[in-house]
DNA sequence: TTGATGCGCAAGCAGCGGCTTGCCTAAGGT
DNA sequence: ACCTTAGGCAAGCCGCTGCTTGCGCATCAA
């Protein structure tokens, strides 16, 4: 929604490299994420840790949910990702100047 | 020189505005900064603490400094926003392909 | 010189964010 | 029925971070 949301979930080196995994390997569940990132970058998080996380990224638009029987599978959403860094790399953008 | 201090830098969003700022109009002193931060977004900020968010954008890369005489002016590089969120655009030809 | 301006350094405080722990429910397999 | 797996909710801890405050130094004008 806001860009605010999308900054803060971008901030944490965890949550990009969620993305990472999602981008490369798209509709994961939440201990399929775990157990990416603990078998290929050594992150020793909780399950709690990487759902909350994964709720960041959600919030942000970054990810979206789909539930099926017991299963959460998340798929990226790189659309907030197009508009944001573009902010600064033209002259002038509408933002919040009347 | 790393991503993570860019990311870090833009988690903020007074740091964000200063870019701002700065893409409308670049070179601006410490305390022109500040003048404008609070006239034109009623940012209440002490000088110290734009001159600590403007020390986090120049370790990230995203502002560059030169100083002339009692003054220090601050210029915007836009270098490091051009490829950090492109991490998560390409589907599937990232890895490690020639 | 004196005074004012522009800025740096360092300590300190309050709030937030990331992670854990514990207990819980739901769905599926035997 | 039982047990396991997948995930949710809430409280709590701890480190980081953003901001302030106070003092000190350098530069320019009178």
């Amino acid at each position: 929604m806001t860009d605010d949301g999308v900054w803060k979930a971008l901030a944490d080196p965890t949550r990009r490299l969620i993305l990472d995994e999602l981008a490369e390997c798209d509709g994961q569940s939440l201990s399929g994420i775990c157990a990416r990132l603990a078998r290929r970058h050594a992150l020793g998080h909780s399950r709690q840790a990487v759902s909350q996380h994964l709720a960041v990224l959600e919030a942000a638009g970054l990810v979206w949910v789909r539930r099926e029987g017991r299963y959460r599978f998340h798929d990226l959403n790189t659309a907030p990702l197009e508009h944001i860094a573009v902010r600064w790399l033209r002259p002038d953008l509408s933002g919040d100047a009347p």
